[in-house]
DNA sequence: TCAAATATAGTTAGTGTTTACTAACTTTTT
DNA sequence: AAAAAGTTAGTAAACACTAACTATATTTGA
């Protein structure tokens, strides 16, 4: 995990790349012409187009990962943990509209079971996280437990997912973290005791 | 909208190929190789690419219209309406694995206006679809009306989306219908009045 | 300390493969 | 007779990637 100066800058100008077009505008050709030098030189800092998209996804990870870690560690209510990560993930967005399409990738990267792995195990991880934070809620009697934490958290995920993904179908055009802070109101009221 | 029985056959082939391994695996070679004739021969039917994915998405969305139109007709509250394609929902992937591919198309398509712009609308109607249902409901007192209707439809639409997700990332091995009774259960709880 | 050796990072020019798609011809159906 | 639906053979462009060479730092040894 530990990236060389080149390195971060490949990373950097190819979350650029497929920020700007998606996946497929990812290509050796254009990487290297976003970085003005050629094509081969690319080779001298990754192995392959697989090696770069997988640094991608999991220095991607590292980001978000220290971030959730620090609201984790704090000694705050459980809500108020789930609502710092809900307001975490918007604003991260908001600021890096690169990684809507990264967080789509799954089924780009099906072709490759390498990259498909990795994106399902960060899901998986992230769901974890939010289910334990639910459970723990609950047990304080902050969250309501007549509803299974599982499916809380789906609906809590699926939710901000499809709010995200409706603003980019609308071309970015609406405020964000507007539309995820009228999410979490919701939410809020849905699932507190 | 009126295909010709080749058309079809070359739509459902398609959907197959999609099915099995993606967008990227669909190519007029493959495409040609399944419908067992050359790849010219395609071209006969469909002038290029995009008009195949053009027609598939089409031919998708009026199966699912049909079938949607046939649940909002009948005179049943509201939330059983909501219920009902919900379940609808869960049993069609089911079904028709090769459609998870088609749901979460959005990213692999954005190369593409048209069919971006196809996929955006399907959804935008969805959407719509859900969000008057829930509007009725809370209108009928069915469905708790301290909550706005579109936000209670981004969780829903969401929620379902998640779970297909999950599913497909987990190599489609566990039971998506009870996933989906186990997901309605919890919605039902939190939206009921 | 400084030149030689070496490792690093870039270049040009090219390869083989895959892609969507076409021209021109033939067979089949109407 | 002609329209429709198939064929073979091929094209141009895009793709990831490589061989072989060169310039530039960095390290090392007298």
């Amino acid at each position: 995990m530990n990236f060389t100066t080149r390195q971060v800058e490949i990373i950097e100008a190819s979350k650029y790349l497929i920020g700007k077009k998606g996946i497929q505008n990812l290509t050796i050709k254009n990487l290297a012409k976003k970085m003005s030098f050629s094509e081969p030189a690319i080779y001298r800092h990754f192995k392959d187009k697989t090696e770069i998209l997988k640094a991608l996804l999991l220095f991607h990870r590292e980001i978000i990962k220290s971030e959730i870690i620090k609201i984790l560690d704090s000694e705050k209510p459980s809500l108020f943990k789930i609502q710092e990560i809900f307001k975490f993930k918007f604003k991260h967005i908001e600021k890096n509209p690169a990684f809507v399409m990264i967080i789509f990738s799954e089924t780009s990267f099906q072709y490759c079971s390498v990259l498909s792995s990795i994106v399902s195990k960060i899901m998986e991880q992230r769901s974890k996280k939010i289910i334990d934070l639910l459970k723990e809620g609950q047990k304080n009697n902050e969250i309501r437990n007549d509803v299974e934490a599982e499916q809380l958290a789906t609906i809590i995920m699926g939710g901000i997912r499809k709010t995200i993904l409706s603003w980019k179908l609308e071309g970015f055009k609406s405020d964000l973290n507007l539309e995820g802070e009228k999410l979490w109101i919701t939410i809020q009221k849905l699932i507190k005791k």
